[in-house]
DNA sequence: TTTAGGTACTTGTATATACAAGTGCAAATT
DNA sequence: AATTTGCACTTGTATATACAAGTACCTAAA
């Protein structure tokens, strides 16, 4: 039995959620300096291998630019949408202007035939809970998301109401779930007919089509998802 | 003055080339265990905190995968074409059935009006090198790439011949430039006219457009790149 | 024969330390 | 006054060490 009350992160990663936070709030703006690591060792009192380790997540996610001899600066934030770090969709573009709405409530059913990732046993026996929600940018629909996850001990889950709600945040409030990386497919496609009614383009538009599997914290638990998404206004964007 | 007989790449990272290198050939296959870290500590003469830097590289470019208390598995191959790690595409796809052509020569210009990446005072300053190529998979066009480098101590580079030759492999052995990092903007458009022709596509044909931005181990001089995929045959794969 | 537990391995996290290398600024020298 | 030097700071690399946590396997007990 897990103690549910002391359970928590490890310490390079709390600091990390702390720095990206206080990014995120403008507490630190673009262009500053962060404190030294060897000021946050002092103040997070732990040690300069630990922060760095904080460090160099903020530095793959963008956030920050390291500079030998000077220092970590903040970054301007992307002008895209950025939809490749592990900390999911929504914090990327801030939760003010992003809506979703859960067109197709979560339900239970068999995987689909022809699933372009691999399922292991498990996966495959226990059956997926599946569901559609799009995401407006600004009132203007730009992604249409289909989810598939593993039906394996996730109490409740077809009943909560996923409005405006990030998905990754529900997993790790309420199922101890965590994102821990994944992979992704980008393809160029026509937009198709749920495409077109749902994002409200032309049958010739052009759509990026993603095809995301996503590890967690979980054994043989794995999220999946499709996303369709209208480039024309806010291309995606990410770092390497 | 350097001495450019002696640079070297640092240890951890000369172990991931190293590794990298032996996945990539074979000599580990999908499946196999890689030799534990201690044993990879006493081969190498390194200690831990190194190996592990460079059997992080290798998991977050998606060639290995860790498991607690088993060791780290080498992955297959993804069916994709990896485009976003900052080996470079050639590596990702396997130089067999890879060919380049350069289409459009090096040639020195002022930089574009309306770069959408902002440049430095110095990079604006010395104009742009710029050369189009085109990238076949298995006979079939591919990639449509324009490239821009600033035109910064690069001697004699507008006489090279780019032809079936990395990029990233030429600034490395030339000019000692590293490849650190980047950012790029992903988009579904219809094929452009250039698109068309050199691609060998239908003018509403889906394309994804991405635009990229390469960090280097010079300062002030970045690899920029605008790339046209026709992802038909083969769809782009990431990790992250 | 089956089950439970121990053990020897693996990777994960964290500390403490040392020196190299790059930056910026102020003081000393020319 | 202009230039150089040196210092104090930063991040980069590397070592050595310790313990936690997860896996695989063997052994002893039921």
């Amino acid at each position: 039995m897990i103690d549910e009350t002391t359970y928590q992160l490890p310490r390079y990663r709390e600091l990390y959620e702390q720095l990206r936070r206080h990014i995120e709030e403008g507490i630190y703006g673009p262009g500053d300096l962060l404190p030294s690591e060897n000021e946050l060792c002092a103040v997070n009192q732990v040690t300069r291998p630990t922060v760095r380790r904080a460090l160099d997540l903020l530095a793959n996610e963008g956030y920050i630019k390291k500079h030998q001899g000077l220092g970590s600066v903040v970054q301007n934030p992307p002008k895209g949408i950025g939809i490749l770090s592990f900390s999911g969709t929504t914090s990327a573009i801030g939760k003010d202007n992003l809506k979703t709405d859960a067109i197709v409530k979560p339900y239970v059913m068999p995987w689909p035939d022809q699933f372009i990732f691999d399922l292991t046993d498990t996966e495959r026996e226990s059956g997926c809970i599946y569901f559609e929600r799009i995401r407006y940018v600004n009132e203007i629909p730009v992604f249409y998301d289909l989810s598939y996850l593993p039906n394996i001990n996730l109490p409740r889950f077809t009943s909560r109401n996923l409005n405006n709600a990030s998905l990754f945040d529900i997993l790790r409030e309420h199922y101890r779930i965590e994102i821990k990386g994944g992979m992704q497919y980008f393809e160029a496609i026509p937009a198709t007919e749920n495409c077109q009614k749902h994002l409200g383009v032309d049958p010739d538009k052009p759509i990026l089509k993603l095809q995301r599997k996503m590890e967690t914290n979980r054994l043989d638990f794995c999220v999946y998802s499709i996303l369709y998404c209208n480039t024309e206004e806010h291309s995606l964007y990410g770092e390497f």
